[in-house]
DNA sequence: CCTACATCCTCAAGTAACTTTAGGTTCAAG
DNA sequence: CTTGAACCTAAAGTTACTTGAGGATGTAGG
């Protein structure tokens, strides 16, 4: 009942304005009210919601499964237990990202390393840590023989 | 020298055709040369520079980040140090990432056991753990408290 | 030589989840 | 009563592609 305009529900939840419209363009938001100058006016619920939504977007589900999630809190005939199951799934997902994001971190540090070691001050077209990027993966060479290194630069 | 056709040029990049496309449109392959009936014809230079495209995207690399490494290989006068301080900065992004990824999959693994511990068949309006989503953090709970338990379900 | 059929071509539109821009109205303070 | 902040709508832009339509070309078998 706190009769909210849009600013104030964006402050109080981090959303920006025009995403908040957007939403409830997409039919995430329900029917809002208005205001005699035609502003939209929002209540507590409709904080509750959007807080509801931003978290699970926060959380990665897509936009469909914040849908889906909003109407399993909505339909008193659901199961929680449905909810649970979309969190699984999504739970699975996350760990995959994790999995290759850790590997990603590894190879660009390895990328780094190598630079540092091995082609201070190189030229481009003959750097082989970027012609490494051209072939097979990149991994840990011996800095020895690089043609160009810290006491042999290429350029 | 291989002068491939696009077919062969995707299967060996791992690439989709149009994508193919699509990255000599904007610019990222430069010009392509042509057969006697207008397809494309791909040397290996082609497929160097393809190949090395494609690792840095995989690397998270955007498109212009991507255009600039390119650039950076062809230009003779550039340094792969400017490469290495292109990977560093993506790799300070790419670790701010996975920061935020494990407190997700945390924050996910933990809604998952709250459901398991508290929730099991509660109904979705009254459940304890989706009304959580409409408040503060997501945190773990004692299991006796709930509203709807196994012991007693809210439905 | 002819017929399939795979592969290629271009151009246009679609995708997610918003953000940005343009041009105009309304509200709150002084 | 005026000024400036906040609001409104509608449309276009963003990223990095993917998908689709409709037609041309290349190749293998008969």
């Amino acid at each position: 009942m706190s009769n909210l305009k849009i600013g104030a529900l964006a402050r109080q939840t981090g959303t920006n304005a025009p995403t908040i419209r957007y939403y409830e363009e997409i039919g995430l938001l329900g029917s809002v009210g208005r205001q005699a100058g035609n502003q939209r006016v929002y209540s507590d619920t409709d904080v509750r919601r959007l807080t509801f939504i931003r978290r699970c977007r926060e959380f990665g589900f897509s936009i469909d499964q914040v849908r889906a999630l909003v109407a399993l809190v909505q339909d008193p005939a659901s199961s929680c237990v449905h909810a649970r199951d979309l969190a699984q799934e999504h739970l699975i997902a996350v760990r995959a990202k994790l999995t290759e994001l850790k590997a990603l971190e590894r190879s660009i540090a390895a990328f780094v390393a190598n630079c540092d070691a091995s082609c201070a001050g190189g030229a481009g077209p003959d750097c082989v840590i970027l012609e490494d990027l051209t072939k097979g993966r990149t991994q840990t060479r011996n800095t020895s023989g690089g043609r160009c290194s810290k006491t042999s630069a290429c350029s």
